[in-house]
DNA sequence: CCTTATGTAGACTGACAGTCGGTATAGACT
DNA sequence: AGTCTATACCGACTGTCAGTCTACATAAGG
């Protein structure tokens, strides 16, 4: 005798699963809901019950992969000074996680078009979003770096690392590119340290 | 009599233009060829004539509409010393450009995630990238920041320009959030200064 | 037990990208 | 001139896919 809510979970998780691994492999355009049923042994009604638009499968998708990825991060980034040097290794964690394998179709590629400018930022802002801010507040308030709105700038490093996650995925030299991209990001960070303490 | 030449022309830029008005307005998804097959007053073989898919429609308007903004960044911003500033309006103007009317939906939001990471870099590079990369070489070789590696670094800031331009998008205070955005990227910029100016 | 709520199932519908056989016209070659 | 060929263009047709609808199964409450 399984319970309702058990029977429930169980098929949003398989759903949730195949999802996953279909849109990670072949991207969110080139995989039909037929495909994620197929895949999760489940009807299409099934599906459509638990999501009501492919769409919303998707988002499903992203936030726990997102989740997933900023967990792994938060636990393995020390939240201590130095701030600037954490918010460095968080990024270069975050350039890794997303480099490989599913989660760079999911989060980089696919994610901000497919929910939207709005959607995408909620859950950003939810994951490494929040993260960034935290650190570069705390690199304030520890006089590492300048007094300054910290959202922005919290905004613009996400990007940059995004785009650097992008175009390392399409280069050939895969390390030397990484290891090129991260060496930039580095010096952009570095770059945030305060004036005061250069006497500028 | 009317050239086939003239005619080819004439109905190739009547397509052009009606696509790069509904997908600006409407974005990729929401536009099928047929809208763009009644807008432009083109039979659907006439269309698949000129662009065998609709991806190939899309990326003709990408093209199009990144040379127009690049050239326009280009007429506008001076390549005289200093470098650094130079490139610091060029993002401003790209971001003014991006930021407003169907460029956005167009350069920022649908493009990428549609054509793909290598073709969506293939016109970057040829746009705006090159750009980035031309200013920041100059700013190398005049002494203004640091030698180092060009072509990453102007990755990752055109990757926070165009965050930004998102971020800006889904904002509600417009004027307010551009200001904070073009400000953090002002000193991600001015960051890059070099060391040896500095004495660290 | 019987009823009702909740969840499952798969055939069906409308819309869309892309195709295919066909037509009309510009230019080449007698 | 006439004829021929290549190319621009047309629009009905096909296969696929997201999303719906109706019928069915199972768990909790009277």
């Amino acid at each position: 005798m399984v319970s309702q809510d058990q029977r429930k979970a169980a098929t949003r998780r398989a759903a949730l699963a195949a999802a996953s691994a279909l849109f990670g492999a072949e991207g969110y355009a080139a995989v039909s809901m037929d495909a994620v049923c197929r895949r999760a042994d489940i009807a299409k009604g099934g599906l459509y019950h638990h999501f009501p638009t492919k769409a919303a499968l998707f988002e499903a998708v992203v936030a726990h992969t997102a989740a997933g990825v900023s967990a792994e991060i938060e636990a393995r980034v020390p939240q201590a000074p130095p701030y600037l040097g954490a918010l460095k290794s968080g990024m270069a964690l975050f350039f890794q996680e997303c480099a490989v394998g599913s989660a760079r179709r999911i989060l980089v590629e696919d994610g901000p078009a497919v929910l939207g400018p709005t959607r995408w930022r909620a859950i950003d802002q939810a994951s490494f979003g929040g993260l960034a801010r935290l650190a570069l507040h705390a690199a304030v308030e520890a006089g590492e770096i300048d007094r300054q709105p910290v959202e922005p700038l919290a905004t613009l490093l996400l990007g940059a690392a995004t785009e650097a996650v992008l175009a390392c995925g399409a280069a050939e030299e895969y390390s030397a590119t990484a290891q090129a991209h991260l060496g930039a990001l580095d010096r952009l960070i570095d770059g945030l340290g305060a004036r005061d303490a250069r006497g500028v």
